[in-house]
DNA sequence: TCGCATGTCCACCGTTCGGTGGATCCACTG
DNA sequence: CAGTGGATCCACCGAACGGTGGACATGCGA
């Protein structure tokens, strides 16, 4: 049994996601909230599996809540159901914890399907934010340095200087300072001492 | 007359150490080869006394070039010729047996100089490598860091900056600049980047 | 074909770092 | 008691680094 709440400021939306569950027999509705904080109280009197949690709401919104919550009950899963799909929506929610994006104009079934995978500690993502994530994650903080990048890193590492590695390449020193900051960014770091930490870290170093 | 083998992938660097030994009459240059493997075919057809080798190459790399070469042709002396001159290029060089290692700053005249001792059997180090060797052989006691100065290194790694570092551990700035000077001196660096690397090598940090 | 990622390069500027050569204090130990 | 090692602090200087905001060429894939 999926003791499941539902974080929505509609009622309307509420309604329809209450009787939709009605449904089916494995998934029960424990409670219901029309922001954020209010949101958090019934997890914590109720003890939810899953938060079916909107974003856009008055009061506390659902990134702040998704964030609280995963700090507060770290077991429950946090499926986020909203009617954007923009970058700017589904970043943060992402960041925040979230374990699923659904889209409002997904199917009963869909959303019954994505709210027992949440409960298995499966993620579901609505095939628009995917591709948003997968742009993203493409991009800025992808993990991965390309060729040159771990190269310039590596030799950083072994203690060469800029102008040192920048030899040691064949290329201008301004290119290995270019590359560190393209490291930096994607480290999530702000010098060469902690990108080589992360290197480590990560595995990309040895 | 020295017979000699370049190992180096660089073609230009192969070029400018032909016509090095080009001058002078008692080496003479009996093979080149592109990457590791290939140097040991070339030591092998045409039995050389000195082999000048880059450690990194695309393919079989220096270290384990030098290693098969002991192994093969015990009489040939291998002699590093590379751009870097970290514990972790030096280290194993040497114990694959290298019999010299010798940076690529280095001038012609020493070069040859260090092809004839290598000939004689004599070992020749830059004086960056010499500092490594030394620092290494120290003994343990140089090896272990200080509990405090594994507080400043872990800090470093994680993205202080000096005066953050000595906010963190009420100390003054002064002091962790001194403490990352002993780090340096014990772990054979000159940098934060590197004695970070050192650290993790080391498993003195996670 | 256009866009994107990658790799290369440049200038300027303020900040930080590394090198050097000290100094004091304390705890431990021969 | 003197010596040793650890921890703290100081000043000075030049070199290196990091931040910013570009620019351009290439090659790959949509």
């Amino acid at each position: 049994m999926i003791r499941l709440v539902i974080v929505d400021d509609h009622p309307i939306v509420r309604g329809g996601l209450r009787d939709t569950f009605a449904a089916v027999e494995d998934i029960v509705v424990v409670g219901e909230a029309g922001d954020g904080a209010e949101g958090i109280d019934r997890v914590m009197a109720r003890t939810a599996d899953v938060v079916l949690m909107d974003l856009r709401m008055p009061g506390m919104d659902g990134v702040s809540a998704t964030a609280a919550l995963r700090e507060l009950v770290p077991d429950v899963r946090v499926l986020i159901l909203t009617t954007f799909d923009s970058e700017r929506d589904v970043l943060p929610a992402i960041e925040a914890g979230a374990i699923g994006y659904l889209l409002k104009d997904a199917l009963p079934d869909e959303l019954m399907r994505a709210v027992r995978a949440a409960a298995r500690g499966e993620s579901v993502l609505a095939p628009s934010v995917t591709q948003h994530l997968m742009g993203q994650v493409r991009g800025p903080s992808a993990g991965s340095l390309t060729g040159r990048e771990k190269e310039v890193l590596q030799l950083v590492a072994n203690g060469s200087s800029n102008r040192e590695a920048a030899t040691a390449l064949f290329i201008g020193e301004a290119s290995i300072k270019t590359h560190l900051q393209h490291i930096y960014d994607k480290l999530g770091v702000r010098d060469r001492a902690s990108a080589v930490a992360e290197g480590y870290r990560r595995r990309l170093l040895t």
